[in-house]
DNA sequence: ATTGGACAGCTAAACGATTAGCTAGAGAGG
DNA sequence: CCTCTCTAGCTAATCGTTTAGCTGTCCAAT
């Protein structure tokens, strides 16, 4: 490959010269640029973004660590932050911690010697965790989705709390008493909001779930599916399910298709969070969806503004809200209306 | 951040015996050693990558240029190959082409470059661009799922042939006689190939596709969702339809569902490749699956082995076979048993 | 005629690592 | 005692850019 020296001897200038002409950085008479550009074109020169790299101190590389990759939620953030990167003329490097604070680790140490200009990245470990010598010689950090009790950091999250607390709600109206709820893993701030906010909605009616109807799921489609069997087939099982994610909820919906049940016949679901694809499925699931790409544009100004503006600034945070879709997957509980015959519930709309 | 000559001049070495420590490249006596590394400790230091690019003339860095992240097949690609690059020390950078030719060759520009070491690509455009002077100046390549009419890139595809004959001739074997199909856009081997298998199928036994049951969705959830309505909402729908990728099969199963009809009492649906999530939804669809991890972590291997191996070797095409998996999207036509009384079909079974 | 400023382009020093080749000292063999 | 070999560690060139600062030219103003 040719280099700039190369160029700058086939065209009879400096290499300063061919600098100016390829970064238009300062003037150069007509008549060299051309000479430099015809050489540039004979020789097929490209320049070196490691050299300059260097120099420049800057990479044009952003780091997303998503939680895993293997969830469709995530692969639509991958693929959001894909051209929300580009479009700031930024390439996207990407990483899976697969919920795993170990990996997490190992992957931070990467990026510490990757020298990109920023990073998004969900968080899967303790919040404790991200202070102090860990997070040394990073570049800077926007938190998306999930809270750290660090307030070093910008972050993008959904107010979960309030997203569980709608769609709790929407089962208590349909006349649901007996709700369960497959949760993800306590340790983390979005687990613990939807929890607290389904266990609002219930306790604003002085309700509260069964303890055996409170399983975690682990955000894992195979889990909750597991969970889902075990929890359904007790005796005395739940009317209708909140599925903290849009995997579980998936297999939750699996589990109840191959024990025989019908949703919303037998068991109503509904869910936070979105994933691809649900537009597809039937019954048309109802949710609290994410404003994913939304939320992905944001994390991403947040983090051009940080690199390219005052590093230094006090750190942000944004929160977005979710809407409440109305699916096909809930219905008044099957003794709804021996218990409440006159009790008015709204039936399920299709927004879509 | 502290660099190697810092190190050098806290611990009273050269820069030379710090480059020997963090690479164990040459031997230093223990005393020095020790001294390098407290140094190292003390100052935080981390070698930066962009310098050592330079130098070393590698980044670590692998792209990979897939066709439509939106895509839940191509989700599953990143995600495996993030997995795969990871293995074997290095980082994936993603890009998405949006099937776009044009998108694609900005791409190939920027990922000139980025100096990465190697890239894998799903190339979006007519098979015969990719030579000459576009290609100049890129890493080596490695071709994923489609073929390119060039002998000069590694390979890795599936034999789509033969995936479409076996889902078409199970629906054959059913007792479908007018099947549909919607197709790829027909520039992509892909699509050419599946449409060439699904004609020879139904070829074999005499019969060939209606014209007007042959559209093209574009390998798009939205487009096969409009032309999967209009083409059943003519006079003489067909029974079946093959529908040549899991994405345009979404699109068609909701279609059919929002047309008041059943899958697979009114019409059955086929498909080849697979995207995730396709276990939760019902009916479960039949279809001929792309071993997808497993042709990624060959293309990874391949490229791995260009590079660290002989960049100059002949180009190796590697070629996956698809598994016809059964679902309960497909049953016999509504007429078989009229036209067919004493036909054995076999029935649909559930190895999931 | 002299001075000063604007301008075009060049020289050379970075950026932060790696590494070929060198040096000084120690130990061995004659 | 001299030379040779080996070893541990150092010096300095190098990778391919960018850019501060310099040089020389030309022209206008005094």
């Amino acid at each position: 490959m040719a280099n700039i020296k190369d160029v700058a001897k086939e065209a009879g200038v400096s290499t300063a010269t061919v600098s100016a002409v390829i970064n238009d950085s300062s003037f150069v008479s007509p008549v060299l640029r051309n000479r430099v550009q015809a050489a540039i074109d004979k020789l097929g020169y490209v320049p070196s973004q490691v050299a300059r790299n260097l120099k420049r101190g800057s990479s044009q590389l952003i780091s997303l660590v998503v939680a895993d990759l293997a969830n469709p939620f995530y692969a639509r953030i991958v693929c959001a932050a894909e051209a929300a990167a580009a479009a700031w003329g930024y390439c996207l490097v990407v990483f899976n911690s697969d919920e795993k604070p170990e990996i997490e680790k190992r992957i931070l140490s990467r990026i510490r010697t990757l020298s990109c200009d920023g990073m998004i990245m969900v968080p899967v470990g303790q919040p404790t965790q991200y202070a102090g010598a860990a997070m040394k010689g990073l570049p800077p950090i926007v938190m998306f989705g999930r809270t750290t009790e660090q307030d070093a950091y910008d972050a993008v999250v959904l107010d979960n709390v309030e997203a569980s607390r709608q769609v709790t709600s929407y089962l208590l109206d349909l006349g649901h008493r007996k709700i369960g709820t497959i949760t993800g893993p306590m340790h983390l701030s979005t687990a613990q909001d939807r929890h607290a906010g389904m266990l609002d909605a219930m306790a604003s009616r002085g309700l509260a779930p069964d303890a055996i109807h409170v399983r975690s799921g682990e955000f894992r489609e195979d889990t909750a599916y597991s969970v889902a069997r075990d929890m359904l087939s007790q005796p005395n099982p739940p009317s209708a399910l909140y599925v903290a994610n849009g995997l579980m909820a998936l297999g939750v919906m699996r589990a109840v298709s191959d024990m025989g049940l019908k949703c919303p016949r037998d068991i109503s679901i509904a869910s936070t969070d979105t994933i691809p694809g649900f537009g597809g499925i039937r019954p048309k699931l109802t949710r609290a969806e994410h404003p994913a790409t939304d939320m992905t544009n944001e994390a991403l100004r947040l983090l051009v503004d940080r690199i390219t503006r005052d590093p230094k600034a006090p750190a942000r945070e944004v929160v977005f809200q979710a809407a409440l879709v109305l699916g096909e997957s809930c219905a008044p509980p099957s003794d709804a209306l021996i218990r409440n015959q006159d009790q008015t519930v709204k039936g399920p709309e299709s927004p879509e």
